[in-house]
RNA sequence: GCUCCCAUAGUUUAACGGAUAAAACAGUGGUUUCCUAAACCGUAGAUCGAGGUUCGAUUCCUCGUGGGGGCGCCA
């Protein structure tokens, strides 16, 4: 047979193409191909059903006659069950032969990416500056590194941005709030961006309590704006502090940018915003603000997105429509995914909607726009975590403290290690586990922030997956160098154990691909997990050290298999793997 | 007032309209002269309520209950 990673897909083709000249079936046939539960084979069509449905038919007389025309290969059986189910089971050599064709990195890579990758823009992370960031920032932080390399591993060039919040009215008062204080930017002692939150809340109280220190906060901002000197070289220094305090999560996180133009990149294009869409007629006058209305929207007919303030300011939409503008222009980014809380949902709905018409009013085609969002981390009460009253657990905290914990059981189980190698395994466990445990569940969830559950290691963690890893590079290292020449003669999976961990690897596929279309790591966690699950109840029922060299072949094919999923896997949830542990 | 999201074992979660609702943690009972016990194998335990659509509903629709979010000059 041809070579196919992506067994399902083969199957939905050789589907379709049997229904293509088969009465009543139509080009909208969908297949739905899918991962079967293992009592009536190992995948099941159930797209019969709702075509039946649709079209007036009898769902087990449509399923009888599609496999009647459907060719007879050896690789599967095909059965019909209860009302319309087409089930396959793969046969023992078909099984075999595809794990013999994806065993390798370089050929499962090659096989995950799509011929037509498009360039995608990921805005993601983007904290404010002049603020640390705080556990409520992991988020956004984790899920679009995910994203990202997951889009990169199906082969889209993808372009990260950092989005700063680094242009908005809060300069106002934390400049004047500096000056008041005559702080000096450059030595603001060892936490700096800490202090610049101390002005900044000093400040923010002041103007709540005078009249006059407000008007001096705006001042300040006016002048900022209008590109006064002084006011531009705090506002520059403060973003420079802001980015080496960023840097150091960044770094511990595994993650990087391509950008980080942040809103005050846009400052200068908001003008063309308002030329463009008052052009179009896309906004208007109202209360002496400049806003935008959907009329053929529910909510959006009457809920304005402002889009200039009436004092002449500009604000996040403007900023917003004036990136989106950028992205398409300069980057010809097709796609523009952003990764933000879930509040901002309104926000980006009437983004996209402006932004389709003004595109459209030029003739352009839009990129296609997709707000990624998330639930809250909520605090013990169940409300969002705030920066104003109480302190959040500030970010930096959060992955030290998991580092520390995990070093101690890396210190518990090698004594003698040397400290930089247990460091070294204990960023690896520690910030995986609490990637992992952010990544894991669905991202529109809100979740009540608690260490137990960031930092747990045992169950369904990243420590459990990496554990995994570790011990088939042990076996690896183990066997030595012969492993290839046995591997070159196993046989085909036979005991109960090597069958279900082999029928495990064929839906790799598909939990890559399930992820990215739903842009969702999560059901990616929730492969990895029953693979490694099923590699460990293999590993302890199968010994791979045995001495017929056909079943050692056949157990290392498994094994390594096995690491190069979790291995490829993990790295697109931006997880770290380790030899040993 | 308008609008959006959420509700599954004791707890935290999974289930793309599909077959007997799946795990982890916490319980509880077992497994180590054997490739790393961060593990494995048992055991017990759940779909907020009422209608509806469907061959089939945790999933879709309506109403209700409970929790949270957004809605004119913050981002």
């Amino acid at each position: 047979m041809e070579k196919s990673h992506d067994i399902p897909k083969l199957i939905g083709a050789e589907l379709c193409k049997a229904a293509e000249s088969l009465p009543p079936f139509t080009s909208d046939f969908d297949p739905q191909v899918r991962a079967a539960d293992p009592r009536f084979g190992d995948f099941q069509a159930n797209g019969v059903l709702p075509f039946a449905k649709k079209n007036g038919e009898n769902p087990r007389d449509l399923a009888e006659k599609l496999i009647a025309v459907l060719p007879q290969r050896e690789d599967w059986v095909v059965s019909i069950a209860g009302p319309g189910f087409i089930n396959f089971s793969l046969s023992e050599s078909c099984l075999h032969q595809w794990l013999e064709d994806f065993s390798r990195e370089k050929e499962i890579k090659d096989s995950l990416a799509i011929e037509d990758g498009q360039r995608i823009a990921v805005d993601f992370s983007s904290p404010n500056t002049a603020k640390q960031m705080h556990v409520g920032h992991i988020r956004s932080t984790i899920i679009g590194e995910s994203l990202s390399r997951l889009l990169r591993l199906q082969g889209h060039e993808v372009v990260k941005d950092n989005h700063l919040g680094d242009w908005g009215t809060q300069f106002g008062i934390l400049l004047l709030a500096i000056k008041k204080n005559g702080a000096n930017l450059d030595d603001l002692g060892e936490e700096p961006v800490a202090r610049l939150e101390d002005l900044y809340r000093e400040g923010n109280l002041a103007v709540k309590e005078s009249e006059d220190d407000l008007r001096q906060a705006r001042e300040e901002l006016v002048k900022l704006q209008g590109g006064d000197e002084e006011n531009l070289r705090l506002w520059q220094k403060i973003r420079d502090l802001s980015m080496d305090s960023f840097e150091q999560v960044y770094r511990l996180l595994g993650v990087s940018f391509d950008h980080a133009h942040g809103e005050s990149f846009y400052r200068d294009q908001v003008e063309a915003v308002y030329q463009a869409l008052e052009k179009h007629a896309i906004c208007q006058e109202d209360a002496g603000a400049l806003v935008v209305f959907h009329p053929e929207h529910k909510r959006f007919a009457k809920q304005p997105f402002i889009i200039r303030k009436s004092d002449g300011a500009s604000n996040y939409a403007t900023t917003d429509l004036a990136t989106l503008a950028y992205r398409s222009r300069e980057w010809k980014s097709r796609r523009i995914i952003y990764v933000t809380d879930g509040r901002q949902r309104d926000h980006f709905e009437q983004l996209f909607l402006t932004a389709e018409k003004w595109f459209d009013a030029e003739g352009r085609t839009p990129p296609q726009l997709s707000h990624v969002w998330f639930g809250t981390i909520l605090g013990e009460d169940n409300k969002a975590i705030k920066t104003r009253d109480g302190q959040p657990v500030k970010l930096l905290d959060l992955l030290n403290e998991a580092i520390r914990r995990a070093s101690e059981m890396v210190r518990e189980k090698n004594p003698e290690l040397a400290e930089t190698e247990i460091r070294r395994r204990a960023e690896a466990i520690g910030l995986g586990a609490v990637k992992y445990a952010d990544l894991s569940q669905d991202r529109t969830l809100d979740y009540v922030f608690s260490w137990e559950k960031l930092l747990a290691m045992q169950g369904n963690t990243a420590p459990y997956l990496q554990y995994a890893v570790a011990r088939i590079h042990s076996i690896f290292r183990k066997i030595g160098p012969g492993a290839e020449d046995l591997i070159k003669d196993a046989r085909a999976p036979q005991t109960d154990a090597e069958k279900k961990l082999a029928r495990k690897l064929l839906f790799f596929p598909l939990a890559i691909e399930q992820a990215i279309k739903e842009l969702k790591p999560h059901f990616l966690c929730t492969y990895l997990f029953e693979l490694a699950t099923e590699f460990s109840s293999f590993y302890n029922q199968d010994k791979v050290m045995v001495p017929e060299p056909e079943t050692q072949g056949i157990r290392l094919l498994l094994c390594r298999t096995t690491r190069i999923y979790l291995e490829i896997g993990l790295e697109a949830l931006g997880i770290e793997t380790l030899e040993e542990m």
